[in-house]
DNA sequence: ATCAAATACATGTATATACATGTATTAAAA
DNA sequence: TTTTAATACATGTATATACATGTATTTGAT
């Protein structure tokens, strides 16, 4: 029998100590950037078991996306979530480990082009395997409840001007 | 006559030029982060007419929290949103710019306590009322909308164990 | 064809996160 | 009481963000 021993509900008044919101548009804001804190915490623990950062991972998995294609570092940052992240500098770390190569373009002499290497590969399946179970195992939402999730975010950075 | 020129949306398959998401949870984890990303950058852009950073404003809010009684670093701290913030470091750039000063706990001697200087406080209120004219003018989400908001990050970050 | 502007990336600096370690002080155990 | 453990903070290191600047290459205007 799976027995749900304890429920762990961290509210966000609790998480940073205070109830004092100007209204739930400002609360909101607050609860975005805990939640992500959040998030990039419980999963850069799964990723550090390969020595990888968040920062890192992303990449590796934005380069899967067009593999065996390879992709310039321009296009790499365009797809960042972070958009400041300093893809260059993340990439060296990558080569470091092997993980990735850079070659020269042959079409603009400019372009630094990246690839994933086998290593590369194997170690992204395995941090998704790993991040996959543990956003399975410890996220209760729903698809449905997730689906208006989103619908909400988009409503925040909709902006009129 | 107040004229909307245009409305911006970007959508988070845009933003990350991605629209292979495993489920609507998978891409709701994306979107939190994408949110919360975008969120800072657009304060962040107005705090730097003041010099601070979003991590400093955060301590000063903190601090004004419990004006005029002083705070422990360790309260300070246990307030972040971001909880592995080196606050002690973050005192340090506010000290320096005197907006906010050190002093030995005479209760427990181990005790830094941190008092918001005139300074300090004048430069909060400034940026407080900047962000909330950021917010106001920029989240048009209502208070219903963002009640639902928070109570789905809420039920994200709802763990079983 | 030449020069100016734009582009792609690398690199440098200040600040932050994440985490380990060091130091002084307090609390607790033997 | 003496020793040990815990606590509070400071500090050190690797990596990241945010942003400015440098260099090579390409594009575009004259």
């Amino acid at each position: 029998m799976n027995v749900c021993t304890y429920i762990c509900i961290v509210k966000l008044e609790t998480a940073i100590q205070s109830n004092k919101f100007k209204n739930e548009v400002h609360k909101a804001g607050l609860n975005i950037l805990y939640t992500a804190w959040w998030l990039k915490t419980i999963t850069a623990k799964e990723l550090k078991e390969y020595g990888l950062t968040h920062e890192q991972y992303n990449v590796l998995r934005i380069l899967k996306g067009k593999y065996p294609d390879q992709m310039c570092v321009r296009d790499v940052a365009s797809r960042m979530i972070e958009k400041n992240s300093n893809v260059p500098r993340i990439i060296d770390r990558l080569e470091l480990k092997k993980l990735v190569k850079r070659s020269n373009s042959s079409i603009d002499k400019r372009e630094t082009v990246i690839t994933l290497t086998q290593s590369g590969i194997s170690i992204l399946e395995s941090c998704n395997k790993k991040v996959n179970e543990l956003m399975d195992g410890i996220i209760s939402i729903n698809n449905q409840e997730a689906a208006s999730l989103n619908a909400l975010l988009e409503r925040v950075r909709e902006t009129e001007k």
